[in-house]
Order: C-alpha cells, then sequence, then structure tokens
DNA sequence: CGATAACCGGAGCGGTCGCTCCGCTTTGCT
DNA sequence: AGCAAAGCGGAGCGACCGCTCCGGTTATCG
C-alpha cells in the first residue's frame, strides 16, 4: 500500500523525508547488517515511527527497497563473469565479487539462498538461475569446475563465506578471501573426490530458505 | 558459588531439581542450540526461575556444565584422530567427528572457535590445542594436508560448517558432509594453489572470540 | 515434634524488538 | 487567506529475553 506510486506525487516533506529514511537505513544496513533496529534508522533519518511506516509498511519491505542497487550490483557481476573468456576465472571471479558486495553491504547476508520475505530479491535470483547456471555449465564443460558440483551446491559457499566474513569482522576483514581460496581449490575438477553426499534439490533450498523468515 | 562443593551435601529435594534441570537443559540445548530460553528450560523441568538460578549463577554457567561431556567426546574424537595410522585419514576424521557432535548438540556451535564466557570450554581448548597442532604437522610433514594450512584457520572450518548445518537444519541433515567433502578437497596438498591472505594470528583468532560474548 | 535454615516458585524488573495509534502540524489547492 | 487532507512524531503495546527478589513451603536435625 506504501510504496505503490501514489495517484497523487507525495507531499514535497514527504518525500523529503522517504529519502532521508533510504539514506540513513542503506548506510546503517551496509555498515551493520539486516538486525539494525527500525528505531535506530529513524532517530538517525530524524523522522518519527510513524514516518517510517507509512513509507514501508514493515522492516523487510524497507530493506528490499534498500538493497534493490546491490541486486543491480549482484546481477552485473554474473553477467561480467559471463564475459569473461575463461570459464574457471569467471566463476572464480564471480564469487568474488559477490562476496566483496557482501562485505561492502552486510545486509546482503542470506540474500544469494533467499533468506527474507524480500520481493525484489527473489525476482532478482529468478533472473539470475539461468545465467548462474551457465556459468557453472560453462566452467564444467572446459574441464576447469569438478562435475560433481551442482547449481544446488551454491548456497554452501555463500552460507559458509558470509558466516566467515560475519566471524571475523572487523579484526580479520579480508580472511574471506582465504577462505573462499581454499574451497575454490575444493572445486576444481582436478581435486576432485567422490563426495559423500548428493547435493540438494531445488526443493530443499526452496524449503530452507522458506523456513528461514 | 552455586557449582562448588558446598560444605553440606544437598537436601534431597534440591539435588532432585538439580538433575532435573541438568536433564532438561541438556535435551533441549542439544535440540535447539544455545539460545533455547532459560524459561523453557526451567519449564520443562517442572521447576521455578528461583530454582534454576540458585544452582546456575547464570545461563552460560548452566550450557558449560550441561556441555562437559560433550566437550570430553569431542576431545575423545581428537585423540582417536591421532591413534589413527594414516595422518590424512585421522584429519579427516577428527572433523567428521567433532561435526557430527555439532549435529547431536547443536549447542556446540561456536566452542571450537571459543565464542561464549564458559571456562570449562576453555579449558578444553587449551588441552586440545597441541594435540590439534600434531594432528596438522603430522598431516603435512606426510605430505598430505597443504602445506600453507595453519592451526589458525581451523576455526575458518568450523564457523563454515557449523553454518551449513544451521541453516539446512532438518531439511538437508547431511548436507554437511558434502560441504566438508569439498573443503577437504581444498585442504590436500595436491589441491594447493597460492592462498590470497595470510592465515589469521592467534591474537586475531582470540579477539574475535572475545567479541562474540 | 518443633525449630530453623535451606529451598521453593513465579511475579516482576529492565532491557530488547517490530509495529500501531492518535493528537498535532504542515502543505498546497481553492 | 482559509481549510481539509496529508503528513508528522513519539508514546506505548505486546512479546520476547536474562535475571532478581521475596513470601511461603519443606526437609533435616536436636
Amino acid at each position: 500500500m506504501s510504496t505503490k506510486t501514489p495517484s497523487r506525487p507525495l507531499r514535497s516533506d514527504a518525500s523529503r523525508n522517504r529519502e532521508r529514511i533510504v539514506a540513513s537505513a542503506r548506510r546503517l544496513f551496509a555498515a551493520r547488517g539486516a538486525d539494525v533496529s527500525v528505531d535506530e534508522i529513524r532517530r538517525d533519518a530524524g523522522v518519527g515511527m510513524g514516518t517510517l511506516y507509512r513509507h514501508f509498511s514493515n522492516k523487510d519491505e524497507l530493506l528490499d527497497a534498500v538493497l534493490e542497487d546491490a541486486y543491480g550490483e549482484w546481477a552485473q557481476a554474473l553477467r561480467q563473469a559471463l564475459a569473461e573468456p575463461d570459464a574457471w576465472v569467471g566463476f572464480c571471479e564471480y564469487l568474488e565479487r559477490a562476496l566483496a558486495l557482501h562485505v561492502a553491504n552486510r545486509a546482503l547476508k542470506g540474500v544469494a539462498a533467499g533468506e527474507g520475505a524480500r520481493p525484489r530479491a527473489e525476482a532478482m535470483r529468478a533472473r539470475m538461475r539461468p545465467l548462474l547456471r551457465a556459468l557453472i555449465d560453462r566452467a564444467k564443460a572446459q574441464g576447469s569446475l569438478r562435475d560433481d558440483f551442482a547449481l544446488e551446491d551454491m548456497p554452501l559457499v555463500f552460507w559458509s563465506c558470509d558466516r566467515v566474513i560475519d566471524a571475523a569482522g572487523d579484526v580479520a576483514p579480508e580472511i574471506w578471501r582465504r577462505h573462499l581460496g581454499i574451497l575454490l581449490d575444493g572445486l576444481r575438477a582436478e581435486a576432485a573426490t567422490p563426495l559423500p553426499v548428493e547435493p540438494m534439490t531445488r526443493a530443499q533450498v526452496t524449503r530452507i530458505a522458506r523456513a528461514r523468515r
């Protein structure tokens, strides 16, 4: 009800306040993740609670709106990776760029795996899925990515690296690159050893995402 | 003040209640992790809040006491791993057994990396550290574990796998084995590619642990 | 058996959180 | 200029959390 294009344009004070909320939310969510409180955001923006909740019907909607740019950068990282002539390099660069975005914007945590009730994120994942599949297939065809890697293994990589980013915080802000390096060494075709468990099914991935909201 | 051996033995109702609290806590913490509320535990045990807090001066102390057996099993997994003739197999089995314990007892999450103010856990880590170093050095000497792996990389493995266990929950309860499999493939000496970042220092690991409580 | 210290339960405190409600103010059209 | 509608701020709700406090109960010992 609140973010739909209204019949009348916003009153000047309203649109000004909306911008201030978005700016504060963007800054605070990026710096400290999705569990910054709405109260802190509205204080930072210098508005009341009522003002915030007239523009965004709940916290998830605010998050989703504020993250829209980040979704775009994420999608661009994927397109750039596909443009890379070497399939393996492209695959690695995708992960590096996507995770660098997670470092710069800690509210992105969990978005790759589909957590939160955030329709824009859902839409982005749907658009990206075929590209991601292409990236993976291309690297497999090249013989560089291990053949038993599945699209549904992607959440493992993001869960894993996101956790390292979160845990290390400001104390070891670059250590996720080391973790990703080890993981990538394990994803090379030459390193492959039979894995003890089949990948998740799409249904499982979806159920896990749905359970986390 | 509460768990020290008292001058007098506990009154019969007191010791009975203590056992009920420990039993409930063990079951609930194991099933759902450390953030089960103390209120739920005391209700499950059928006692009042006062009773619980006379026996354990705070939640962390209850956790630490209840996890003591688990610490023992963990240490035993490490000793068994060192007894294994093949160094690499020993290394792998240590991780598999330790993480299987994390699945059976979700309150163990974060213990490997030193989170929480839990003295018994701290003591166990101190006792285990030299053994762990031996396990790693032995596997490196054998030429199976990559040479640039450091003791301080261990938290990466536990953070990473714990996160997968947590995320997958009951939907894909075995998928952590797949993740660990990929990670282990990346830890093999033959798979090693130069890593982009130095391992954490001991000081960093300590600071991270201290920050998380 | 009666005294008393130890033990009991749970209401309630002070703190989070996301979110609602409503009396007052401002804006922008007429 | 006047006025209704739109927008405003923030107190406060209800649900959590870990933990404290205290009046009533009960086990244990002389």
